[in-house]
DNA sequence: AATGAATGAGTCTTCATTCAT
DNA sequence: CATGAATGAAGACTCATTCAT
């Protein structure tokens, strides 16, 4: 049993290798084709439209990205630790995989509303991640009681990928992973209760 | 002298709407043209393309929203008061103006990256706006002296950019300038020298 | 022996009824084979193209009406009672079989002049059953001598097979089978020997 | 005040000429655009999508054919006359434009339903043409007083229209308007009141 | 300055057919 | 005989932009 669905993948990899180079509007499903060794039609086996296949990348990849980051965040205590997990698994990944990178913070923008809903459902899963952090920083009496989920969310998730936006605009040129401790302060002082501070994260 | 360039303000203001309710792709010349009450021709007088609409009208908001924090800027003493204000204004405008709110968050980024580019320039001016915030704190050694101003900015920026973007696809359902307090506090408490706390926005 | 080419049969009824709902154009090969019960590949072994299907369905269909009627024919005495034979067995065959009737009167015609050709070389034969009519009313005297064969098959054939699409086209709502006296009254008196009537055309 | 909409015209011609030689489905619109000497474009300046182009093209010569008509009836007295005019007209006319006879007996039945359903509205005013000189006919006691008007229409129509399309079918071979008087002669024997015939079906 | 008729480049998707198993 | 995954050709239509008036 090896290599389950190898033209599923196939395509997939391919269309992260033409739509980072090309751009997504200008990445026809024909050059992904050829670049993944298929038929053009053979693209509509495995995927609905040109759309699909956008959604599908990210969705496989950010179901593998999560699947790491719970099992790295499985051994960590405090809820300061569980934070840098995050930062430093999202900027890890971004930096060992530029051509993904490029595809989640430009291309998989240049989408119209309606894809968009669906790229954020698929988001939503990362989101809910993010909270739990933040809910258990809150539970331990970690971080303040008063903290608003919602807001922490967004300002951790916003804060993040700006940073990586603005890391593929500038065409990758710096380490992104050497930020994630000063990110991490940054972020967590925002969040601590205001009576202890530290330093914790490794 | 009221009335300078008419048409060209006509058309800027014909844009924001088509492209709020139709999305910057489906927004085509010809419908911006006769909500605009001109030829389509007419258009091409003042814009060079239908990109240069976008940027054009990005720019000319954006100074007019520049132009005005610049002034609210001027009475504020300490950082934590001007920072208190950029967001204030921030969310203020998009709560007033809608139909902006949608084209600046969801519409502007569906564009191509030689577009991206040129907005990140319009962009610039902002974000400059913000470092001088900081830079400020950090001289008045109101900011610990160790911030990065890029990081800072960064999430100062992401921040209230992720949240603006979250609320106009929630179909702004809720009042955004509520939320500018927790906001403030929230950034505010990442930057401040760790052994002097106090709240002390409006 | 029962049930020869049991799948060759039921293909051709699956066409049948997936053309009739769809049109033949919609009709994928792929969905006749899925209501036939066969895979799609297994089609190819029994019809040579898609078109072909069609031609084999009509020629059987075609055969198996034409025996029907050789036989009813064969005991009726007069042209007139021959004639009315044959447009009752047409008018009650598509009366019975609806989904027939579609195939035949609307979607056999929606295909290219080649097609058309191999269609028009099975129908030749019900064209020759008509002729054959024709020419024993005009060797047993109860036609006029003059009448030219051609005109009358044309006749014939035209006022069914508009009566018959016209009746498909209205969603098949009134008993074709009760125009059937009507019909042939009007075209055996075109052709019946007459008394004395005068040519009034200029 | 010469030429009104020029280029209207032209695509009809053009698409009459390329839908004759090549079919309607292998008639590429940029074949017509070629033809007619304008942009691909512009031919939807002028028809919604290619089905407009062959209903629009249908409906100008129907129009104007029915135009035609309706001028010689005026001058007839008898219905025997107009239907005698009506033949002519109709062969005549396919006689002269052989390109459009292809399209109008071949080509407008390669369609499918809902276009068909369009076609048969265009028709539908020539039908009423024929159902007008049947309904004189009864009226002026020239026909048989119980002639079924739809019945006798449909005989009409599918008679000279299975004519002209065995005709188109063999090539054009023959004069179609030398058959004009047999078929008259041929239609109105069934029409025509009778001095005393017997009905010998069962 | 203004018009708007004309242009024409550019691509996703379907589906009949094949052939290795 | 039977399968069904893979193939790949083929074309209508949109819409930003131009330019003669």
């Amino acid at each position: 049993m090896k290599d389950k669905r190898p033209k599923y993948k196939k395509i997939i990899e391919a269309a992260v290798m033409v739509i980072a180079e090309k751009g997504y509007h200008a990445a026809q499903v024909s050059k992904i084709a050829k670049q993944a060794g298929v038929a053009d039609g053979t693209i509509y086996l495995y995927f609905k439209n040109k759309d699909d296949i956008l959604i599908s990348l990210f969705r496989e990849k950010m179901g593998m990205h999560i699947e790491k980051i719970r099992k790295c965040l499985e051994g960590k205590k405090t809820a300061s630790e569980k934070l840098y997990t995050l930062v430093e698994n999202h900027f890890s990944q971004l930096n060992k995989d530029r051509q993904y990178a490029i595809v989640t913070q430009l291309e998989l923008r240049q989408t119209n509303r309606e894809l968009r809903q669906r790229i954020n459902l698929v988001l939503k899963e990362y989101l809910n991640l993010i909270d739990e952090i933040v809910e258990y920083g809150v539970r331990t009496g970690e971080f303040r009681e008063d903290l608003d989920f919602r807001l922490a969310r967004q300002m951790i998730f916003g804060t993040i990928d700006e940073i990586a936006t603005t890391w593929v605009m500038n065409d990758q040129k710096y380490d992104l992973v050497s930020l994630v401790s000063s990110v991490h302060e940054l972020l967590i002082d925002g969040f601590r209760k205001r009576d202890a501070l530290s330093s914790d994260h490794p």
